[in-house]
RNA sequence: GCACCGUUCGUCUAGGGGUUAGGACACCGCUCUUUCACAGCGGUAACACGGGUUCAAUUCCCGUACGGUGUACCA
């Protein structure tokens, strides 16, 4: 049988970094095994619709490198794909239980189930839908039930949870899971406004569209023992299960925004490369059994399996994931690099913004940032004149120094052409000047970069100049010493 | 509260009955560069606790602690 995964957000918001990983692992698991993955949009809670979502979320996994092989935007014989218009199969699925004694009619309101919840917990009791007691099928009798439903009353179907019965499944990930019966809720299956709720319509459309393996996040795990029962009410084999930890903030909760970042856009308007992400967020939760930290997509479909998903929760450390861009910027091709960062560049004014020469700043600055727009920042002295303020330190250490002055002055009487083309006579300019003022070299090398870019943190000082050019290193040189 | 899941350096993790418990990020140090960095090299740092089983347990079993998730006419 050939694998059919599915992902199945809903369109609340935008794409959670949680959310993208799980997709990717589906994509990788159904990629692995030459199968097929699915995008399927659960938009059975109608007051929580988010205008453009399914869009954004969409766009979020493509830019990722996520895609799918059925789903609303690009069809299958398996849909339709969202659950807002498969709305008749569900009441209709609905039914076959009520009809087969799976599940039940219940009349009751919500102000009468928050009564019910505050005298449970008041009891001390696990709160839960207390089946005689309540304005059900079986305490309200057979024509009352039937009077009520005729006069239009609002109801909702209930699960008939087997009391006296161990559910059991086995999960990939996490392994036998054994629930007693009596812990588990009658699950409302369909709403009073119609739709489904996420149990029914999940399990009817896992098994409409033929899903062999269910991978989803761990905070599922609570629930599954209700979608076996609704397997087994009716009569149809389940999937595999696989449960996946989450991801976690510093203090090891459910990964929220208030510690950083946590939509995928947020994470691609802050200059990461989508494969640098995918790369760590595939690492987070899983891993090869290598040392090997750096996989393209193609890799991860190769090497991807659930049996190497761990178990505990992968708390996100923001740090490691900078790192890990850094690394692609040092990998990628500095052409590729420069006609993406060139727009940028004239987009901030700067002048010197030729492709080639951008590619060659590219080159020189990349290993010391993290990021591509962190290089605009980085080398703004390359890219323009307007050089940023000296630091409090920086300009006391250039100010009222004549030795200091001396040799900058003749390092910049004596600069030319031939001095810039070579690294050994530029040192030896250096040296010269250095000593000609009774100061060691090493001390007008800062003071030098200072003039030269007002960073005191930099490339190598000698291709520095070089790409700034004679005229560039002499005006700057000259605003310094003449004043 | 109850149910379920989890627990190897600060973080991500490898490993697995007998190991000097390995790697990566971060941190610290050294070297190099006649500057700052970069880089290279090195270092600090972990099997939650208690009982079993066993010649031997971090590894298997049972408890405890701690943490997380769930407990909605949300998904």
């Amino acid at each position: 049988m050939s694998v059919r995964v599915r992902f199945a957000p809903s369109p609340t918001g935008f794409l959670h970094i949680g959310s993208l990983r799980t997709a990717l692992y589906n994509y990788l698991f159904a990629k692995h095994h030459g199968g097929v993955c699915i995008l399927r949009i659960e938009d059975t809670d109608r007051t929580r619709l988010v205008e453009g979502a399914i869009e954004e979320q969409i766009s979020s996994l493509a830019w990722a490198g996520v895609t799918f092989d059925e789903g609303p935007h690009v069809g299958g014989n398996h849909g339709p794909y969202t659950q807002s218009e498969r709305f008749d199969l569900y009441r209709e699925y609905g039914m076959k239980l009520v009809a087969n004694g799976t599940a039940y009619y219940a009349f009751d309101t919500a102000e009468e189930l928050d009564a019910m919840r505050v005298r449970q917990q008041a009891a001390g009791i696990a709160p839960k839908y207390d089946r005689s007691a309540m304005r059900n099928q079986y305490t309200l009798g057979e024509h009352e039930t039937q009077r009520l439903l005729e006069e239009g009353a609002l109801h909702v179907i209930r699960l008939k949870v087997p009391l006296h019965q161990d559910v059991r499944f086995s999960d990939v990930i996490r392994g036998e899971v054994i629930v007693n019966g009596r812990e588990i809720d009658d699950q409302i299956l369909l709403k009073s406004d119609g739709f489904p709720t996420y149990h029914l319509a999940n399990v009817v459309d896992d098994h409409l569209m033929e899903i062999t393996h269910v991978i989803r996040a761990e905070e599922w795990l609570p629930s599954t023992p209700k979608h076996i029962i609704l397997y087994q009410a009716f009569g149809w084999e389940p999937p595999t299960f696989a449960h996946v930890p989450l991801l976690l903030n510093p203090d090891r909760s459910k990964m929220s925004k208030r510690h950083g970042d946590v939509m995928v856009r947020d994470f691609a308007a802050k200059g990461f490369f989508p494969d640098a992400l995918v790369n760590f967020v595939a690492l987070c939760g899983w891993n090869p059994g290598s040392d090997n930290e750096f996989f393209s997509m193609q890799e991860l479909i190769e090497s991807f399996s659930l049996e190497r998903v761990n178990k505990a929760g992968a708390v996100f450390d923001y740090q490691k994931l900078n790192w890990m861009n850094g690394e692609y910027l040092k990998r990628r091709d500095v052409h590729d690099l420069a006609r993406e960062l060139h727009p940028r560049l004239v987009e901030r004014g700067f002048t010197y913004c030729d492709p080639s020469y951008v590619a060659d700043v590219i080159a020189l600055v990349r290993e010391r940032v993290a990021f591509l727009d962190d290089i605009a920042e980085f080398a703004d002295y390359l890219f323009g004149d307007t050089l940023s303020p000296l630091s409090e330190a920086s300009a006391a250490l250039l100010s009222g120094n004549d030795t200091l002055m001396q040799a900058l002055d003749s390092f910049r009487q004596g600069l030319d052409a031939e001095t810039l083309a070579d690294e050994s006579a530029f040192k030896g300019l250096a040296q010269r000047s250095a000593e000609a003022a009774g100061m060691k070299m090493g001390a007008l090398m800062k003071p030098l970069r200072l003039v030269l870019s007002h960073r005191e943190v930099g490339a190598d000082l000698f291709r520095t100049a070089q790409l700034l050019g004679l005229e560039r290193c002499r005006a700057r040189l000259e605003a310094f010493c003449i004043r």
